[in-house]
Parts: C-alpha cells; sequence; structure tokens
DNA sequence: TATTAGCACTCAATTTATTAGAGTGCTAAT
DNA sequence: ATTAGCACTCTAATAAATTGAGTGCTAATA
C-alpha cells in the first residue's frame, strides 16, 4: 500500500489529525481549507483527501461526512509527527516535592496528578523487584502462639508475615534462631534457598527445627505476593468526557477492566521486561493488548528508581487523545519521579 | 400526613413495590389486580391506588402512567415488610472457607462475592482499631543510614516504618535501644505517650537519643495512617445493569465516588461509631450521607472481629435493589466472616 | 497541468406529524 | 362497596419530511 506521502499531503492529514482530535467530529474538506496556511480550495483538498482515503489514512464513517483518521493515520502522527510541548507541563514538577515518603502513596498521587493533569485514565503499577534478594530476616516473638517474621528484601522491600507455632519459645532461643537463619539465608535470592539448605539449617536448630519450615513458607508466600503487582489507577471516570467511549456497553467493560487490575498489571508488564527500553510505548486500538481497550489508545512509560527496580505508568483515553501532551507529561513524571526517589 | 394503612391497602402496596423491584417499570392497576390473590378489579385497585398516592406512597411519573414506590414506600418495606429468604444465600457460605489469611485479600474477596451475588456494587472497609494499643517495638538495623521500625499493635495489626540515621548504630546499642523502648512503651495508647515519657526516654538512650525521636515519629506516622481506613471496593460496573443510574451523568459520578473512595470511607464509619450497633442500616435515596448517591439505595452492615474490631460493608444499589436479598446476604456474610476470623 | 468554482447528489441527523397503547378518573350500574 | 365502561391524557414508538454538511464530478481558469 503506502506510498510516499508529499509535503501537502502530510500537512493535510496533519490538520485532519489535530482537528478531530479537537473537535470528536469527522473533518470536512472546507474545514482544513480554512483551517490551515496552506491556501487551497476545498475541491483541492477533496481530490487529495481522496488520495488519502485511498491509501489507507482516513475514512468515512458514511459517504456523505468528513474523514476520520484511521489507527494507521494515527500511528504515523506519534511517529513522526510528535512536537514536544514540554512548557505546559512544567506545573508538574514540583508537585511532588512535598510528598510522603511512602511508596504507595507516591504512586497514587502520581497517577491522580496524571489522571487530573491529562483528564485520562491512568494506571500506576508499583515497581517490581527483579532479583528479590533477601536482605534480612527478623523473627520477633508476638505471643506464645505466634512468630512475627519480618522480611526485608533487596531495594527495601518490607514485608510482615505472621506464623503460627505449638509450643512457646524462649527468648534466648529466638535470639538464636534469629542468628541463625540470618547467618545462613541473608543475601540469598529465592531459587538459591535448595532443600538441602533448609535441612542444614533445620538440623542445627535443634528442638524448634520446625519453625524453620514455617519460616521458610512465609518467605515463599511473602516473595510470591511480592510477584503479584500492585496497581493503582485514577480518572477511570475521565473516559466519560469522551463520547466514543462513553456508551453504556464499552464503559461498563472499561470501567470493570479497571476494577479488576489484573488486566491493567498485564498491560504494565507487558514492555516492561523487554530490553534495556526506558522508553514511551503508543498502542493504537487493536494494537493494545486488552480487549476491553480496542477503542482506546494506550500510551504507557517505563521507569526506573534504582538498578533492577522498575515499574510503570500507562494513560489510557480515546484514539483520539493528545499524544503529544500525553507523552511529554510522562516523560515530566518520570524525570521527577526517579529524581525525587533517587535522592534519598 | 399518613394515617395507618389498612390491610389491603398495604397489599397493594406491596404489591406495587414489588413489581417495580422487578421490572423497573411504573406498575398499572391492572397488573395488580391480576398479579395479587385479592381478586379485584383494576378500577377498585384504581380507587385504592389514588388514596395510596395522596398519602405520599406512591408517585405517577406522569399523568397516564402506572405508579412507582416513593422514598417513603420503600422506608415503610424494609422496615415492616422484610421477610427473610436465608435459603439462597447458603451458596454464600463456606466460600470463605479456604481463603488465605491475610486480611486484605479476605476482604477484598467478600467485596467480590457479594458484587457477583447480589450484582450490586460493594465497598468494604477494613477493621479499625479502637484504642491503637501498642504491643510491641522491633528496631532493626538495615543498614548505616536506616533503621526499620516494625510496630506491633493490639488485634495484630503490623506496620512498617523506615527511620533515617545520621551515624551508625553498634548492635549492642541496638539491642539496647529495643529494650529501652520496650520496656517503656509496650502496652501503651497513643495519647499515653506523653512528652514527660519522650524525654525521660531520650536521657536514658544516651548517644543515640535523637533516634528515640524518630521512632516516636513513626509511630505516630504508623498509627495515623492506621487512621485513614483501607477501602475495598467491588462491582461498580454493576450500576450499568440499572437503566435509572445508568446514564452518562450519574454513572460518572458514581463511579467516581467509587474510585475517590474517601467518601466511601464515611460512608462506612458513619454509623460504625454508635452505640453497640451491630445492626443493617437502609438509606433510601436522599438518607444517604453521600451526594452522588441521591438516586441508589445503601446497605450497610457492622462486623466485628474481636473487641474492638470493627468494620464495616455496604452495598449501593439502585432504589428498587432487592433488599431482602441483600439484607440476607449481608446477614450471612457477617456471621461468616466472623466465624472464619475468630476462629484464627 | 494543477487548481478551482459550481452543481447535483447522498445520507445522517434533526424536526415534525402520526399512531398506538397503557393507564387514569369519573360515572352509572350492580 | 365494587365494578364495568368509556372518554380522556400523555408517553413512546414509528413514520415522514426537512435540513445541512460533505462529497464527487465536470468544466472553466490560470
Amino acid at each position: 500500500m503506502q506510498e510516499e506521502l508529499d509535503e501537502r499531503k502530510k500537512k493535510i492529514l496533519h490538520a485532519v489529525i489535530r482537528n478531530y482530535l479537537e473537535t470528536g467530529e469527522p473533518v470536512g474538506s472546507r474545514t482544513i481549507s480554512k483551517y490551515t496556511d496552506l491556501n487551497l480550495s476545498s475541491a483541492t483538498i477533496r481530490n487529495e483527501m481522496s488520495d488519502l482515503e485511498e491509501m489507507g489514512y482516513i475514512v468515512q464513517p458514511h459517504t456523505s461526512a468528513g474523514r476520520i483518521p484511521t489507527d494507521m493515520a494515527y500511528r504515523l502522527y506519534v511517529d513522526s509527527m510528535m512536537e514536544e510541548k514540554d512548557k505546559e507541563i512544567e506545573e508538574l514538577k514540583g508537585m511532588l516535592q512535598r510528598t510522603e515518603d511512602k511508596m504507595d502513596k507516591v504512586l497514587k498521587n502520581v497517577a491522580n496528578l496524571l489522571a487530573t493533569n491529562t483528564n485520562y485514565a491512568t494506571v500506576v503499577s508499583a515497581p517490581q523487584i527483579k532479583g528479590n534478594r533477601l536482605k534480612f530476616l527478623q523473627l520477633s516473638k508476638v505471643d506464645d502462639s505466634h512468630i512475627l517474621v519480618v522480611i526485608v528484601m533487596e531495594g527495601n522491600v518490607i514485608r510482615n508475615e505472621m506464623i503460627q507455632i505449638d509450643e512457646p519459645v524462649s527468648d534466648e532461643n529466638m535470639l538464636k534462631l534469629n542468628i541463625l537463619l540470618n547467618t545462613h539465608l541473608n543475601g540469598l535470592a529465592l531459587e538459591e534457598i535448595s532443600l538441602g539448605r533448609i535441612t542444614a539449617l533445620k538440623e542445627q536448630a535443634g528442638i524448634h527445627s520446625g519453625i524453620i519450615g514455617n519460616v521458610i513458607d512465609a518467605l515463599a508466600t511473602a516473595i510470591k505476593g511480592e510477584e503479584d503487582l500492585e496497581v493503582y489507577t485514577s480518572g477511570a471516570n475521565n473516559i466519560f468526557k469522551y463520547p466514543e467511549l462513553a456508551d453504556q456497553q464499552r464503559a461498563s467493560e472499561l470501567i470493570h477492566t479497571f476494577e479488576e487490575k489484573k488486566a491493567l498489571a498485564k498491560l504494565a508488564t507487558d514492555k516492561l521486561s523487554e530490553e534495556g527500553n526506558t522508553g514511551i510505548q503508543v498502542y493504537i486500538g487493536e494494537e493494545a493488548p486488552i480487549d476491553s481497550m480496542k477503542d482506546c489508545s494506550v500510551v504507557t512509560a517505563t521507569y526506573e528508581l534504582e538498578e533492577g527496580m522498575r515499574g510503570s505508568i500507562a494513560i489510557i483515553g480515546p484514539k483520539r487523545m493528545d499524544y503529544d501532551k500525553v507523552v511529554s507529561s510522562l516523560k515530566t513524571m518520570m524525570k521527577e519521579l526517579e529524581r525525587v526517589y533517587k535522592k534519598e
């Protein structure tokens, strides 16, 4: 299909897209003829548009209507026509400044900021830990039948697990257990905790060897829990601002997807694992890996807090989303996020 | 206004309500005349309905339409006409059986179950701790500039806080700090940690008195964090199943409320603090304390896991919700929840 | 040869008119 | 007290008419 577009066609296509982004209505030849600085009559534009349609960049929803851009046109637009406009989003900067240091609050905040700033729905996934190495363990006696296991992993991710025990453990023994476990397990990744090691540990634990098993289980569930990914969403109701998404069927599905969050997690991690890609991805319509988003565009970005701690942000809106703004918002936010977070 | 309703009027009103619950359409006199076992002609019904309208129990959306119940009628229905029908919901039982022991997972699960079972939107608020007494503290050295504070409160609620320190602390000193803090603070509620106590602690801490301040701060934020209430939602998209709620305006507002969760938390705790009320509350229309729910009914229930650990569940649907089912679902769920949770 | 004015034609969307039907209130008969 | 019967009302559904934005094509123009 598409031969190269000459300069004029590009300009016209650009005008059609921009106009459609603003209005959400099909764009007619007369509009373009007035809108652009090309000074061409509507008839000429019509001819050109006819060509563009043939090439697959625009379509008519019905015979006597204006044109709307196809996914292909958006793709072209996103790939080549995008101009940065950082200025508008400078305001975002510094808004993160005085936030708490609790990661979940920060991320929730990021989602909110982006959602209100862009008027699209936003998804932020918490960073995943790559290696999942154990930094240290801390057992504490809660009461005679419960022990609290605090697990600190690399990147200072902390998990708590409560384990039940049959008979009380003396304070000295608690101390011994702590030392025993830490000397043997610290610095290990989950995969490295072999059955052999566990048996060795148990032998050394003497009377309380049963507890070792419990601790290992706790460790496993904690690390596993770490894997099923926190996701923060905001601005889901923004979809109602775009008629093409707001009808019941679609809205219901989208809201459901947002509530479920599972599919979103997938979306977030999808490109995340790929090679050193800190870039920005744009999925247009069917390109998105989620069914309910067939009529949306999704822009995702990957951020990295420290080596191995990477999460992602996705912004979901109608296909006619303001790609420029979204992309630069994301860029600013990511820079800001990394800056704030790395300094502490 | 309302004088007492005679038996027949009650029956007719009941029929109107039930019918409207099912269909969502205004109910005409003929329908009632066939539907009930009263064997009255439509004309008679008409007369009675005219009376009921005058009394404020039903209204006509327009002159030549059937009648729909007013909030007052729903109120009457809920207060006096409700029959239990536990059977249908037996299936709910046991579904909680094999869940994990992580509170948040369980509650999320409860929300899901109720939402799918009732087809209404569901909100579950995590239990709040009444006294906020400190069970014990545990300081652990993470690295030379960070100490992890693990805070265990009554009811085995656990919080982690990371504090920064200027100079490294030796292992012995860590141990001393731990003992010092625990001997002085255990069993205290936040309000009881006076400035006097803090100063005394600092004196005894010697070189590391600065850390004491940090720990107290950590304690404060942890307990404060405990206060701003976790809320789990599910089935928000159920509102699209009821045309009277599904129009853009309303849907958008509702979804927003659901996403925000703040207002919901309010809703949940609203009646919670009141006297030993383990009962079920029904808010109809304007009765609800949330603006966006003017056209909804809200049924809330309070559950108690152990002394002082109380949370609440709310189910939100159209005014014509199936009150019977919702109430008995809630009852079953609450029993189940308390049973499962109290046994461990 | 590229551009443009002009015009007939198309088709969704809006408006207007028409009809159908559900439901009421009232009256007179039972 | 109840009910059959009928005129009346008003929404909702359907059909018909109108509007208007936009197109494609052709012939004139630069």
